[in-house]
DNA sequence: CTCTGGCA
DNA sequence: TGCCAGAGG
C-alpha cells in the first residue's frame, strides 16, 4: 500500500506532546485500516457488538483521539471521495488479496495454526461504507471534525497543510509527499508497543516527522523528481519498473534527470504516466469544510457506543471525563477550543 | 490498538 | 509503582 520511498527519507522522533496545538490531518482511509487490522483478539477475530459488527475502529478511534486531544493535538479526519481511474487495477489487487486471506484465515484456523491465522484475519479486514459511516458519527459525536474529500484524502489534507488550515499530515503512508505535504507525522495513531516478527519481542514505537523540504534538499532534487523516483518505484497508479527499488530509483532520477528520460534510456513505458504526474501534482480537492472542534456530546457517544454497539458504559464514560477536560473551555493553553 | 486487573 | 497478560465488543 502506498509508495516505498520511506528509506530515502530521514526524520526525527517526536513525542505526541511535541504536536500540541498542532492541527493534523488525519488520513482517514489509513487509520481506519490500521485499526481494524491491529485492533483483534487472540486468534485474530476483530472485536464485535453482539450484533456482530466490527466494532475495532470505534475503540481505536474513542482512546487514540482521546489520548492525543489530551496531548494537545486538534485532529481533522480527511476522508477518501472517488479514486482516479489509473487506480482500479490496485484497487482490484487489494480486493483479490483481502478475499485470498479470508480463504486462508479460515483455513489456518481449522488446521488450529494460530499464528497464521492471526496474520491472514489481519490481511482481510477491509474499511467499508458502514465502518466509514459509524467513524463519522462516533467523530462528530467527540466534536472532531471531518473533511469528505472529492478524490484522494492525502491530496485533499496535503491541500489543507499547503493553505495553512493544517499543521500536518498524519500516515503511515509516504504519498502525502507526492502530492506535496510540507510535513508528515507516522506513528501517531499507531504509536505505542508493536512485536516484532517472529519474536515475542514488544518494541516501543514512537510519532516521527518528516519534512519535505530537508530530504528534498538532501537528496538533490525537486518534488517533480520525487514523484519520479516514486513511479519507478511503483506507486497506486502504476506498477513501477522491474526490479527497481528506492536506491536504485533515486539513482536513476539522478543520472537521467526524469522519468521520461529513464523510460527512453530502458525502452520502458508507464501507462498514463503524463495524467498520473498531473494527478499528483494537481489533484481534484475542496475548499468547501469548516474546521470547527467541539466539546464531545457524552449522550450521543454514550448511546452510540453502549447503546448501539455494546461498549462498557464505564469505560466510555471515563475516556469521555478526559476529553471533556482536554477539549472544554477551561483549558488556558487550548484557548482556540470550544 | 488501549485499558484493566493481578501480581511482584 | 510498574509491568505483564488478557480483555475489550
Amino acid at each position: 500500500m502506498g509508495v516505498d520511498i520511506g528509506e530515502l527519507l530521514r526524520r526525527s522522533t517526536i513525542e505526541v506532546s511535541d504536536l500540541s496545538l498542532d492541527i493534523v490531518a488525519i488520513d482517514a482511509y489509513n487509520t481506519l485500516y490500521q485499526f481494524l487490522s491491529i485492533i483483534r483478539q487472540r486468534d485474530g477475530t476483530p472485536l464485535k457488538d453482539s450484533q456482530g459488527n466490527v466494532t475495532s475502529h470505534l475503540s481505536g478511534i474513542l482512546y487514540r483521539m482521546t489520548n492525543i486531544v489530551e496531548a494537545g493535538v486538534k485532529p481533522v479526519f480527511v476522508f477518501d471521495g472517488k479514486p482516479p481511474e489509473w487506480k482500479s487495477a490496485t484497487i482490484r489487487k487489494r480486493t483479490e488479496s483481502r478475499e485470498n486471506a479470508k480463504v486462508k484465515w479460515d483455513e489456518a484456523r481449522e488446521k488450529g495454526l494460530a499464528e497464521e491465522a492471526y496474520k491472514y484475519a489481519q490481511a482481510s479486514a477491509k474499511v467499508d461504507a458502514t465502518i466509514v459511516e459509524d467513524s463519522k458519527k462516533l467523530l462528530t459525536a467527540m466534536g472532531i471534525p471531518f473533511v469528505d474529500a472529492p478524490s484522494e484524502g492525502e491530496a485533499q489534507a496535503a491541500y489543507m497543510v499547503k493553505k495553512g488550515d493544517a499543521d500536518k499530515i498524519a500516515s503511515q503512508d509516504y504519498d502525502s509527499f507526492l502530492f506535496g505535504s510540507p510535513l508528515v507525522v507516522r506513528n501517531l495513531t499507531v504509536s505505542g508497543k508493536r512485536k516484532l516478527p517472529k519474536k515475542n519481542i514488544y518494541v516501543d514505537v514512537k510519532p516521527e516527522v518528516i519534512d519535505l523540504k530537508e530530504n528534498l534538499d538532501e537528496l538533490g532534487i525537486d518534488r517533480s523528481q520525487l514523484i519520479d523516483i516514486a513511479l519507478c518505484v511503483g506507486t497506486d497508479y502504476n506498477e513501477g519498473l522491474e526490479g527497481v527499488g528506492p536506491k536504485t530509483a533515486l539513482k536513476l532520477i539522478k543520472d537521467h534527470g526524469s522519468i521520461e528520460k529513464v523510460l527512453e534510456v530502458k525502452g520502458l513505458d508507464i501507462p498514463n504516466l503524463e495524467d498520473i504526474k498531473e494527478f499528483f501534482k494537481s489533484p481534484d480537492v475542496t475548499d468547501d469544510y469548516s474546521l470547527k472542534w467541539d466539546k464531545p456530546d457524552a449522550q450521543a457517544v454514550v448511546s452510540f457506543l453502549c447503546g448501539e454497539h455494546d461498549f462498557s458504559e464505564d469505560r466510555v464514560t471515563k475516556a469521555l471525563e478526559r476529553l471533556k477536560a482536554s477539549s472544554g473551555s477551561g483549558q488556558s493553553t487550548l484557548d482556540k477550543w470550544f
